[in-house]
DNA sequence: TCGATACGAGACCGTTCCGTATCGTAACGG
DNA sequence: CCGTTACGATACGGAACGGTCTCGTATCGA
């Protein structure tokens, strides 16, 4: 009875339990978007995961506590949601070469970075999330997975295409392409972002070697 | 006045006014040993910045809460101290060339990173010191600031040397350099940082370059 | 021996927070 | 109109914690 009618619709959004024709008042849409838009705003003022209680969420959001536990059993599950929505998916690149789509990989990487709701949740990842493992295990399959798999699947198209070393372990090379983007986003909170021309300097440095001559 | 007699004598350790002969029972250097130890006993078992508690600091300590207090002033001020004798300098390094002492730094990174307390410190400065200014000076201070010089330093010793090129940011420079050690090292927790040869074929890779032939 | 200080243990207070319950009111279906 | 449910607000119990204080004891200098 547990999954056998439900097509496990990966239910985003708080536990409704939508079979009943739900009579009385209906939930209110508004004060949904509200509650997301709370911890959001939160988050961008730098709010520490710790300092992110349900009680400062309810209070920034012009809601009752009661309205929050009516959607989401706990603390825990809420930010499950909240991290869930947060990131699109990276656009599907499929450039001429495997250079034009690592350097939009890494552009889209860089112009994440400038967000500051990206920089904080990577950021609590990081730190706090250890203590957290459902968050945690979230964060790496809904956002750090993904991009993770992208960019090796453009590198090995570059090895296949002769554009990349082959010589090269595949790891090493998305590591090589993309660390000095993400030390510069996750790391350096004072490393500027602001250059549009960066993802292709990063690349092409990377492509051609820092050596001289 | 601020800085006139007192040789700013990068004062580690406990408040300790050390001017009165003080009379009576010293205080126990096993004590202080212990609250350190119980520190970064919590910190390898991952135990979240949050949940680091004094009580709990005391409890593993086998120590009194006042014991503690007795020696800093809050909690704040014990972490910074945790954090500024956590970490010892890097050795200076001379190679007889800047590719070498690049290898050499690359792979003291890498074993930084194998070192439990270390992961623990960086993934903690950089999710929950946001809403603690004054922990997270201190770790830019004494740990990112100098380790970043030095990589500086080295890179542009190298420029001059003729071993980088020249028609490169010397910013950009060290990024492609350690950017992809440190994303080994900080951000994926799963990847393996064994390999002794790591660090050599990290920096070779970014000499020569990614791209075929 | 005596005063001073440190020790571990833990009581204590004030604060914060989670999660629940209760209010009076508002919005829905029948 | 009535039952049902959601709403914002708030009170509440329980827990955790920071920081202070008080015990009885131990260890120093004088």
């Amino acid at each position: 009875m547990t999954s056998a009618d439900t097509p496990l619709k990966s239910c985003h959004g708080p536990a409704a339990e939508q079979d009943a024709p739900r009579r009385g008042r209906p939930r209110s849409e508004a004060a949904e978007q509200a509650i997301y838009g709370a911890v959001e705003k939160l988050m961008e003022d730098g709010v520490g995961l710790a300092e992110l209680s349900i009680e400062r969420i309810a209070a920034e959001a012009g809601v009752g506590k009661a309205t929050i536990y009516r959607r989401w059993s706990n603390k825990e599950a809420l930010l499950v949601d909240v991290v869930d929505r947060l990131e699109e998916p990276m656009p599907p690149l499929v450039g001429p070469t495997c250079r034009d789509d690592l350097i939009a990989a890494v552009d889209y990487m860089r112009r994440r970075g400038l967000i500051k709701r990206s920089r904080w949740i990577v950021k609590s990842a990081l730190g706090q999330m250890n203590s957290w493992p459902e968050l945690k295990q979230t964060y790496h399959e809904r956002v750090v997975h993904p991009r993770r798999e992208l960019i090796r699947q453009i590198v090995r198209r570059g090895v296949e295409a002769g554009e990349l070393r082959s010589d090269l372990d595949i790891e090493l090379l998305c590591e090589m392409l993309i660390g000095p983007i993400l030390l510069r986003t996750v790391l350096w909170d004072d490393a500027p972002l602001e250059d549009p021309d960066l993802a292709r300097r990063m690349v092409a440095a990377a492509f051609e070697g820092l050596a001289a001559r």
